[in-house]
DNA sequence: GGAACCAGCCTAATACCTCTAGGCAGACGA
DNA sequence: TCGTCTGCCTAGAGGTATTAGGCTGGTTCC
């Protein structure tokens, strides 16, 4: 009998990868199996459980995205590290929808701790493009929950299809967007 | 034999609450149908299949977020309006879990009619409260846009556990959240 | 009052998904 | 060369979605 050589690497990317093609909520254990020729029992020596499997998919696209941000801001400062941070972070979701849904799952601090570090580590990021707004505690927690609220409900409503009603194209809103959290960075209406 | 007295509307009712108490995404035919005391399959002589239970759900969902947004609107202009508008929406996402998840459902405007018009009524509100800050298109556009991501990613995240990490309170950052969009609407950028 | 109809629920059956228990065989260290 | 361990298997239980077809009690109409 040839072996597929499973690991739980190899079933968390190829997961991510169905995931992008099928979509999060499509997602199966028994999908997976198939996809590498194995039964599905196959994969409970790998992954615990079905949830373990999104679990793993979601810490890999907080990650990834982590480590796409970090790219974006390399170098960059004020209103450039935004834009740059904002399309980083819209790229990333529509390039892979499945991988982005995926990191939306409610995770419990205690027991997933990967995917906890990976989510601060982001937030982390977050919190250095408004070193150059100068803002101080608590604003800069308010800004950063602001910011990343903007970003995450723009993709996630385009994603949706929330934006299909009206003509205007859905690229000039997102750059207006961007110009806009920009604005408001620099205006920080005082308390 | 006792009958039950299922009707679509009772059980899309009944769907909705299942939905707020157990998820969204536990919403199943199978759950339902032992809320009522019947089998599965008596279900499939009201609603046509369990993608059309959660479409209905939705669709309850968008109208009632448009009717609480109308009512918060009622009588307000301004900031005032816009701060209502964000209570009323925050609040209902609050109060019922499961159906705004369901609202955030992707959905055929082809064919999914009724949910479409609950949502188009739903982004005219939206649209209403901008009169206040004198925006002309494709800037009202573009603001509605904004307004609606920063508003569904605050409530998305505060529910998903992402401001979890941190001390501050998530109450206040909403306050400076809504702040923070009232000052942008006042001093949108120029293209 | 009875016939015919229909709405509302049922049983039965298929198919897919999750997950556990236990088995076998090839790879690998002693 | 002999365990042993890893990696995959079979078998099976249990949940969900969905369809086909049947029974029954209430309604309608002569």
């Amino acid at each position: 009998m040839i072996r597929a050589g499973l690991t739980a690497e190899r079933l968390t990317l190829a997961a991510a990868e169905l995931a992008d093609e099928v979509g999060f909520e499509n997602l199966t254990v028994s999908a997976l199996a198939r996809r590498f020729g194995v039964k599905d029992a196959s994969l409970y020596s790998h992954i615990r459980n079905a949830r373990d499997l999104r679990v793993r998919v979601a810490t890999l696209a907080l990650t990834e995205l982590a480590d796409r941000a970090a790219a974006a801001l390399a170098g960059r400062a004020g209103r450039d590290a935004l834009a740059a941070f904002a399309d980083a972070y819209r790229d990333y979701a529509k390039q892979h929808p499945g991988r982005y849904a995926a990191a939306q799952l409610e995770l419990d601090p205690e027991t997933e701790t990967a995917a906890a570090d990976a989510a601060r580590r982001h937030a982390a990021l977050t919190r250095a493009i408004l070193r150059g707004y100068r803002l101080v505690e608590p604003d800069q927690t308010d800004a950063v929950r602001m910011l990343h609220s903007t970003f995450h409900g723009y993709v996630c409503l385009e994603r949706a299809g929330g934006f299909r009603h009206h003509p205007r194209a859905v690229d000039d809103s997102w750059a207006r967007t961007v110009d806009a959290v920009d604005t408001v960075l620099r205006n920080w209406p005082a308390q």
